[in-house]
DNA sequence: TCTTAGCACTCCTGCCGATAGAGTGCTAAT
DNA sequence: ATTAGCACTCTATCGGCAGGAGTGCTAAGA
């Protein structure tokens, strides 16, 4: 920890990881030897790797055992990932698919699948925080009992609808023309433009008088306030985690607790929203690792998680897995997936 | 399986079987006899217990083991729980916490989630189908590319919505047209009277003369198919299975496989939805039984689901267990649930 | 000083056999 | 028809033992 990993470490520990990640068996000196190119002998590896553990980046479970990344080990490793990243290739068929979602649940609901999909672990997407919606058109449809339904259509062509009380019941025709009014002055605006408009030219009392106007604007005002979606968390491919973690341990019962702990998390959603969203705050893409995640449910498992961002507003895509998951594939998909979400919602 | 089970017979399985479900372990003539109150030795409820196998309705693991349940079995106990069912006693503050959903989805979400606490296995919900519902008024919005959103309002302001692409692009005065002929027309009717409506419409050739109402007409019969909204399922409970299923049984591997079939099939919702909709036909309470179930995926556990009416729509709730689940239990909170669902649909 | 071959050591894993215990099926007596 | 007694079978558990994997250390070589 303290002393600085010499460039022969990292690229040694660099193939352990990777060779563990692959196999989830201890790695050997022997093998390290054999295929790091590094022309080493088995007894040199050997000398490095007691190096790597007292500095803490590997563990040996047992005496005469090969060695394992811990947490250190893996971040070390992370961190080599994360500087030298490559441009990610969005996959065409990849953006249509996300592209056909109705509504931003249903893109949310898409891009966790699709990382699940590709990286086998638990995909997950947390919708921007509910303004990030530039207007394409707004209608009023009247319900029985004075009720007014608001429809909102986004200009990536994403739904959203909600139920109002006006403080007076309004006709057909004065919904339709409310709705011309809004939708001709304030298309193409973000949610929180129209508010802060709508709220402006509330201010301004000649227009009060004219008493459409006054209907639109109020009908808007009430029925733009919380359009989000955005506290729902998607998540998807949780059975894909039982096959990984039950391979990984050979603890029957510790394997089950771990596993329980985890489906109680996604179960109880609003646990895993409180802690996703630490990461909207740092930009781009995030490595947690292990036991440096805050909830101790988590420590068996890892979060990549990066940021988009669209109409000014950020949500969040990303993957949970095992310590041992591929980070590489994962940061790739978590990556372009994300960016693909931003393109959508930016309606180009 | 051939013969008639005696009386004596029954009451030693039903015996059997609760003490089975408690414990999870094979009982003994021994216990048995201790414990049924018809004051039989150890070496007689031997002889019962030998014509209860030879009928296919206990088994045992080994040779000197205790005897177990099979499905066969529990049909019997269960048979016997359902003739003498016993009047639910509602609980008031349920209620008030089912009252409280806004809507019809989170009275779902709700009710899958008590169902859930109370029997501490997987709860779920399906609302009602849908087909019935009334047409309050349907709108059309253009989207880029030549595609038009459908939003069609029920007369129980439920809202749907979907995407179509029309043959040609229509431009904002013909979907405003086209969408007041169609409120003018069908409001009112359900979905599928609409439809039928609409085709027989399309049959009168002098209507296609006008190119409005042959493009309205268009619209609608692509707008109006599969807006069905009842297929979400709603599933709560699902971290609760793993300790469960894990006591049942021995063989780890045997058991992650259960456990990730049950899983997937819970993530793939639309599987369960096909599923669960064969029990809508049953009037009541249904209970299936392990190899009773038509999804292999599902043998190792049982459901209990009831259907429930409202507004002459029938929808279902229920529970997924271990098929050594509480049956007593769970018949009685999955009835008792099923009503308030019930009550409160048609109260409101 | 760094590397490496050799070797002793540790610890895990699988296997064998013996033992204790649980629960049955059968038989013969009531 | 019921039941006490008994032999039998199967499981679960434990200790011991051999095989193997992989290491740490030491001493020799570059």
């Amino acid at each position: 920890m303290t002393q600085e990993a010499t460039d022969r470490q990292r690229r040694i520990l660099a193939r352990l990881v990777t060779e563990y990640i692959e196999q989830g068996e201890p790695v050997s000196s022997a093998w390290l030897a054999e295929h790091s190119d590094l022309g080493l002998s088995p007894a040199t590896v050997r000398n490095i790797l007691a190096r790597l553990e007292e500095q803490g980046y590997v563990h040996q479970p047992h005496t005469s055992a090969g060695r394992v990344p811990t947490d250190s080990g893996y971040r070390l490793y992370v961190d080599g990932l994360l500087g030298s990243r490559k441009r990610v290739r969005l996959l065409p068929d990849l953006e249509a698919r996300l592209r056909r979602a109705g509504t931003v649940g249903d893109l949310m609901e898409n891009a966790s699948q699709e990382i699940s999909r590709a990286s086998h672990h638990v995909g997950f997407a947390l919708a921007p925080a509910g303004t990030a919606i530039r207007l394409r058109h707004i209608d009023f449809v009247n319900l029985e009992a004075g009720r007014v339904l608001v429809i909102v259509v986004s200009t990536g062509g994403q739904i959203t609808h909600k139920v109002i009380e006006p403080p007076a019941p309004c006709d057909d025709v004065v919904l339709t023309q409310a709705a011309n009014y809004i939708n001709a002055e304030f298309a193409g605006l973000t949610l929180h433009e129209v508010q802060t408009a709508i709220v402006g030219r509330m201010r301004e009392e000649r227009l009060l008088y004219d008493a459409l106007i006054s209907r639109a604007l109020q009908l808007a005002q009430s029925g733009l306030t919380e359009h989000a979606p955005g506290d729902t968390l998607y998540v998807q491919g949780a059975s894909l985690l039982i096959e990984h973690v039950a391979g990984g341990s050979a603890d029957r019962e510790q394997t089950l607790q771990t596993l329980r702990a985890l489906f109680r998390m996604i179960e109880e959603k609003h646990r895993l929203v409180a802690l996703i969203s630490r990461y909207l705050e740092a930009q781009g893409i995030t490595v947690v690792i292990g036991s440096e995640n805050f909830v101790a449910d988590l420590h068996p498992f890892s979060v990549v998680a990066s940021t988009f961002t669209a109409a000014d507003e950020t949500g969040t895509v990303g993957v949970i897995g095992p310590t041992r998951m591929r980070y590489q594939k994962a940061i790739t998909v978590v990556d372009g997936v994300s960016q693909m979400v931003s393109r959508v919602l930016e309606g180009h």
